[in-house]
RNA sequence: GGGGUUGUAGCUCAGAUGGUUAGAGUGCCUCGUUGACAUCGAGGAGGUCACAGAUUCGAGUUCUGUCAGCCCCACCA
């Protein structure tokens, strides 16, 4: 082993251990392998996507629960695959073709998916080989993909049963569109953000000539599809007037004046110009009151035919148009700075276009109360729990949810209509002849399904709906969803909703919802900002786990993290610190009889202490991963494994090591040997591969770490004892010695690594055993010698004092006594201090009758505590002071 | 217009169910090349836990309000 390297290099093995894991097949499992079912299905990544620092986070953590449940011998499953992602992949199938100079209507809709079809094969594996790197241990095997040929069964079911429920429905209404986009979009796929606009007050004049009315809009362009305008019923300045007819300007149609509660009486004049075709809320009132419907606006976002000079204007260039023309005939009559919520489209950021179009729907209302309901009842728990305030909000004020889009690639809607007789024909399998009038000219409907749609179904498409295999039968409900808050609503409320409707149960029973990674000025990582940071350059550089690492610590569950350099180095450095203290105990192994066992009467306190400690850590692990808190559970191995493992125990096995006691050697190899091996098994779940190439070198272990037992903090069996219990705090007083004299020798300017004399005046009789017998600690950690143990206190001396032990550091000659009563007196008084506070609680009845009995108890032991140290330090003091 | 979230050391952040002298990483200062590790070791400086109230024997932690930042939701033209 002297040639094991002497920093840690991830580049040297994590590629092959990657490899050992993925053939050994043991990311691999079935339904019928045993152990309590343990699943967890991958949030999706886009076909066409590679990975970016929210997949690592995300990946991380799902990979950390699942080699967590693997070792505790569940019956592990993470499903992987990717998802075909409808707008996304069209879009850079579409940019791809115009830099050919061609275009998807040019090539037709078959080709055009073949050309699809080539590119997801080109790249629709890169993103779950990136996902490799990191270490995630997925089932690859059954890697699937929301448009292959189970998914896309699943969709056509579920299609088909919600249509014939009532739940699904084709309808004219007004939708979001996108013009670039060319197609309808979702609500939640509109991102409102304010804008500064104008407010053009229009006066309309009456058709009888008595005057005019005042309207004002945001968007004049609109005026030339108005038919009405609406007031309030109750707005005395129009009561009289409701039911006249208006000329509307430029354009010279009669429209009328009525009355809608919708109006507000105090925004802009009170009334309200009425575009039925290009306004949601005009709309609605077009339809109460039975108003045309003009469609002036054509889905690329121009000015339709027929308005004469405007016609096939831009909508914005026709603002300014209109906007002239109608200054120039003295309509308009005021303009007022606005600021208002626009839509955009959520992937290419277009202003969208509120357009009435035919498009399919599914009925929200029903799905969504058991979607509630299973929140409210605790069947289903977000991570944190705020979140599900969110959730339940949004599900509350859901509307009916528009699936259908105009794009090709995509799951295309299952629905056929007869030429013949018109009639519409629903169906999972591909329709040749009409049920109908059995005429055989069909054509099938020409949209696709929301991307969603097919991600709503992932957790039981994925485990073989709508089959019923056994997998579904052993992994549904799923254990886990692990995901960002910025898809609850697009994704995780729709999984739900479906999962209850076409599972009868949740799809999981935990959400564990993360933040968003950011750059190192808080700032979301965006190609445009190019400020994004990729994840594969950080392993290349340094090393999977220690980008892992880094993800998982410092942050608490559902907040942003920001991304820096110097946090990744620090991981980087807790492995190398790892890989060192592995390679000391490995390097001390060489000659050594690597099957020695100890009994309890070899071990020393330092044994005792650190094993003691490690079951504690083992507990505390494992805690914090019950509750999701990842990144606690991190914190208590870094703590533990550099702090206690190297800095204290390491050091204080090395005299043993160093030795000519065989067995005492022996001894300290199999305690430190046993402890770390133990230590890699709590991190693995962390850090893959660092523990996973260790822990194949230590002596007495079979297998790979991923199959290891997780520790339960029961380990090391009757090498620990009930008499062990006070160990902690023998080792304690220890402990505090060394620090409290390192902390002597530094502040009179004593090289660190020079003995000096020290002399201890013990305290309390319960600690003098452990400092006779354990000493060379003191000497070894402290860099002392000789220690010697006195009743008398030397007077040229610096000293210090902590519970249970006096500490003194004869100097002749070096000491300047004003000094040392100075630094004494400070010392006193930060002590007295804090033990007034202690005193004055002790002596508040209230708090002695009301606090919990240990609290108490707790108060007083401190306060005794404080009270020894402050007479030896008044002591101290008076005896200087009298020289 | 609703809702959420953040405000703790110079910087980035941890601090379940209220109970020691509020922690870590990084940065800074002083020392240190004996065989695990300078990607290191020892020591140190640095915080009235945003502000104001309330509850409590006791509040960084609970409640209310204020201020500041960030985010989400929302069909007032």
């Amino acid at each position: 082993m002297s040639n094991i390297a002497k920093t840690y290099e991830p580049q040297q093995f994590e590629k092959t251990i990657y490899k050992d894991w993925e053939t050994s097949g043991n990311f691999h499992t079935t339904a019928e392998a045993k152990g309590e079912p343990y699943c967890i299905v991958i949030p999706p990544p886009n076909v066409t996507g590679q990975l970016h620092m929210g997949h690592a986070l995300d990946e991380t953590l799902q990979d950390i629960l699942i080699r967590w449940h693997r070792m505790k011998g569940d019956n592990t499953l993470w499903m992987p695959g990717t998802d075909h992602a409808g707008i996304a992949t069209q879009a850079k199938v579409e940019e791809s073709l115009r830099a050919e100079g061609t275009n998807r209507y040019e090539l037709g809709r078959k080709k055009f998916l073949e050309r699809v079809w080539q590119w997801k094969e080109k790249f629709g594996n890169r993103i779950t080989y990136q996902l490799r790197t990191l270490g995630s241990s997925c089932d690859w095997d059954r890697q699937r993909f929301t448009m292959d040929e189970g998914c896309s069964a699943a969709v056509r079911k579920v299609f088909v049963q919600l249509y014939n429920e009532g739940l699904i429905y084709r309808g004219t209404r007004i939708t979001n569109w996108c013009p670039k986009c060319n197609t309808a979009l979702s609500d939640i796929e509109v991102e409102h953000e304010n804008e500064k606009g104008h407010l053009w007050h229009l006066r309309y004049p009456f058709a009888d000539g008595s005057g005019y009315i005042e309207v004002a809009t945001t968007r004049p362009e609109t005026m030339l599809g108005d038919t009405g305008v609406a007031v309030h019923p109750d707005d005395e300045r129009y009561k009289n007037l409701v039911g006249k007819m208006l000329i509307l300007p430029l354009v010279n149609r009669e429209i009328p004046l009525f009355a809608d509660d919708y109006v507000d009486k105090e925004f802009g004049t009170g009334a309200v110009k009425v575009t039925p075709a290009h306004d949601p809320n005009d709309f609605e009132m077009g339809m109460r009151h039975n108003l045309p419907q003009i469609k002036v606006i054509t889905n690329e976002g121009k000015m339709t035919e027929g308005l004469g000079k405007y016609s096939g204007l831009d909508r914005y260039e026709c603002r300014k148009q209109i906007v002239a023309d109608l200054e120039a005939a003295g309509v308009l009559v005021g303009i007022e700075e606005h600021e208002h919520a626009v839509g955009h489209c959520s992937r290419c950021h277009t202003t969208v276009e509120p357009l009435i179009s035919k498009q399919w729907f599914v009925k929200m209302e029903s799905l969504a109360a058991p979607a509630i309901d299973a929140v409210k009842t605790g069947k289903l728990k977000f991570v944190p729990e705020r979140f599900t305030k969110i959730y339940i909000n949004w599900l509350e004020n859901i509307r009916d949810w528009c699936i259908s889009r105009q794009l090709w690639w995509g799951h295309q809607i299952p629905a056929w209509y007869c030429d013949d007789c018109g009639k519409m024909i629903v169906s999972e399998t591909d329709v040749e002849e009409c049920p109908h009038c059995h005429g055989k000219n069909l054509h099938r409907d020409e949209d696709v399904l929301d991307t969603w749609f097919s991600s709503a179904l992932w957790p039981f498409s994925t485990l073989g709906y709508p089959e019923d295999t056994p997998e579904l039968k052993k992994f549904y409900p799923t254990n886990v969803l692990v995901t960002g808050y910025d898809i609850i609503f697009f994704w995780v409320a729709r999984m739900v909703m479906m999962g209850l409707k076409f599972r009868g149960e949740v799809p999981f029973k935990h959400v564990f919802i993360h933040g968003l990674v950011r750059d190192d000025q808080g700032r979301k990582m965006s190609k445009s900002l190019n400020n994004g940071v990729d994840p594969v350059e950080v392993i290349e550089k340094y090393g999977a786990d220690s980008l892992r690492f880094m993800l998982v610590t410092g942050n608490t569950p559902g907040n942003d993290l920001r991304f820096y350099w110097s946090r990744v180095e620090s991981a980087r450095n807790f492995a190398n610190k790892i890989w060192n203290a592995s390679r000391f105990l490995l390097m001390n192994l060489e000659n050594a009889d690597k099957n020695f066992r100890p009994t309890h009467d070899d071990l020393e306190l330092s044994d005792r202490w650190i094993m003691t400690r490690l079951r504690k850590v083992g507990v505390n692990v494992s805690k914090s991963l019950e509750r999701f808190e990842l990144g606690e559970a991190a914190r208590y191995l870094y703590e533990f494994i550099w702090f206690e493992f190297c800095d204290y125990y390491i050091e204080l096995t090395k005299s043993r090591l160093y030795g000519d006691d065989i067995r005492a050697k022996s001894t300290a190899l199999f305690v430190l040997s046993s402890v770390l091996e133990c230590a890699l098994r709590l991190l693995h779940p962390f850090m893959p591969f660092l523990t996973e190439v260790i822990r194949r070198q230590l002596p007495n272990v079979e297998g790979s770490i991923m199959l290891a037992d997780y520790p339960t903090g029961e380990e090391f069996g009757d090498l620990l004892t009930a008499e062990d219990d006070n160990v902690e705090e023998m080792t304690d007083v220890i402990l505090n010695t060394v620090k409290c004299i390192r902390n002597l020798k530094s502040e009179v300017g004593i090289d660190s690594r020079k003995k000096v004399a020290v002399v201890l005046k013990v305290l309390r009789n319960e600690y003098s055993d452990v400092l006779n017998e354990y000493k060379n600690y003191i000497s070894e950690l402290a860099v002392v010698e000789p220690i010697t143990f006195a009743e008398e206190k030397p007077a040229h001396a610096i000293s210090g004092v902590v519970e249970g032990v006096e500490i003194y550091l004869p100097l002749d000659g070096v000491i300047d006594m004003d000094k040392e009563i100075a630094r004494l007196t400070k010392e006193l008084e930060k002590v007295r201090k804090g033990a007034s506070v202690t005193a004055g609680k002790l002596k508040n009845e209230r708090f002695i009758g009301k606090a919990p009995a240990e609290v108490v108890e707790g108060e007083r032991v401190k306060l005794a505590a404080a009270e020894e140290k402050i007479s030896t330090l008044e002591q101290r003091i008076a005896q200087l002071s009298a020289l």
